[in-house]
DNA sequence: ATAAACTTTCAATAATTTCTGAAAGTTCAT
DNA sequence: ATGAACTTTCAGAAATTATTGAAAGTTTAT
């Protein structure tokens, strides 16, 4: 399998990038590649477009199978399995930062919810277990705020994009509804 | 310099889970130290408390400051520099995201925006650049919506969580304030 | 100008992570 | 039950990343 000039450019980069999105080199360069494939792939075609193992194939696959990004499929009279990638593009997303959340938010967590448990034992073990606390709050906020904003469908978020409201405009209408409401009371 | 053992657990899993931030583990142990340290330290303090040598200290102090994350003090008659971390923990939730999306996701747009220039090649190419385009949009969606959260004051956006308004309740908020909106004309 | 008290640099080394490929495992048709 | 066509595993090799520590650099006081 050849991949075109553009389609290379693509998938090395989304390789290098791939390893600071919590999974490695070779993973990313698999599923960019089958994100752009038109058809499904099987394994032989991925090692032989991007130069690496049957091995490193078979690994690769699993790994992304853990983090539920790809679906396999079967073409009758054939054996080979076939990989493509599961969900849209926003589906993506979401699973990244969902098993990049329960990787690297929850244990930090839960953590720090243990650290608070017994009260400190002196002036400088209250403030450092303040400081945890802040960040526990933290992160927890934004734990929050991402299950809301997988909640929301691209659509919708796009659009609000891409009228040039952003969350602060959006507070603003919230606050001006608040307002509208009492200027009816006061009418 | 001795770590109580709540502050040691906290600064080893700081480390793990740094590495995952997108600092290794000697800057993770670094800064966690430092920000429940209730008073600067200097080089030989951490070098001391995290059984690290003097010139990986010195390295990770440089990481840190380039992620803009600490301050460097200096005490009256000491030549020594000591260190506490920059702001608050909501700042240092920020700049780290800022950092990242520099890093992680610019470089990515840029590629992208790249590979949209010239037209399709063929039918298989075609594909292939939609779902770039995609992606693309989906990374500027993020970007701008980061943006917009990093622009709301942590109290706000805390007092919202607490309240148990979410996005998705907003918006409908958004709504009902359109509705009530042409309500009004109509009457 | 010197020396003391620091910090920084960087080549060598250590630790960690990733990749390969041969061998073992699985599934299916006959 | 056999073998063909596949996939998975895993020990060792390769590549990458992090760490040390000695030497060089900097700053300040005298």
């Amino acid at each position: 399998m050849q991949m075109s000039q553009k389609v290379e450019s693509f998938v090395y980069h989304f390789g290098e990038m791939g390893s600071k999105w919590g999974f490695n080199r070779t993973v990313g360069q698999i599923y960019a590649l089958l994100v752009v494939s038109d058809k499904p792939l099987h394994a032989n075609d991925i090692s032989e477009a991007l130069n690496i193992s049957r091995g490193n194939v078979s690994m690769s696959i699993k790994e992304l199978q853990s983090w539920q990004l790809i679906n396999i499929n079967h073409i009758p009279k054939d054996r080979k399995e076939y990989y493509s990638p599961k969900g849209s593009i926003w589906d993506m997303a979401n699973r990244v930062f969902e098993e990049r959340r329960k990787r690297e938010i929850d244990p930090t967590l839960s953590l720090l919810r243990d650290l608070q448990l017994d009260s400190p034992a002196d002036e400088s073990e209250a403030f450092a277990q303040d400081k945890m606390r802040e960040i526990h709050d933290l992160l927890e906020t934004i734990t929050q705020w991402s299950a809301e904003l997988q909640r929301l469908d691209p659509a919708k978020l796009n659009t609000l994009m891409k009228l040039g409201a952003g969350v602060s405009k959006i507070l603003s209408i919230k606050d001006q509804f608040k307002k509208s409401k009492v200027d009816h009371k006061n009418e």
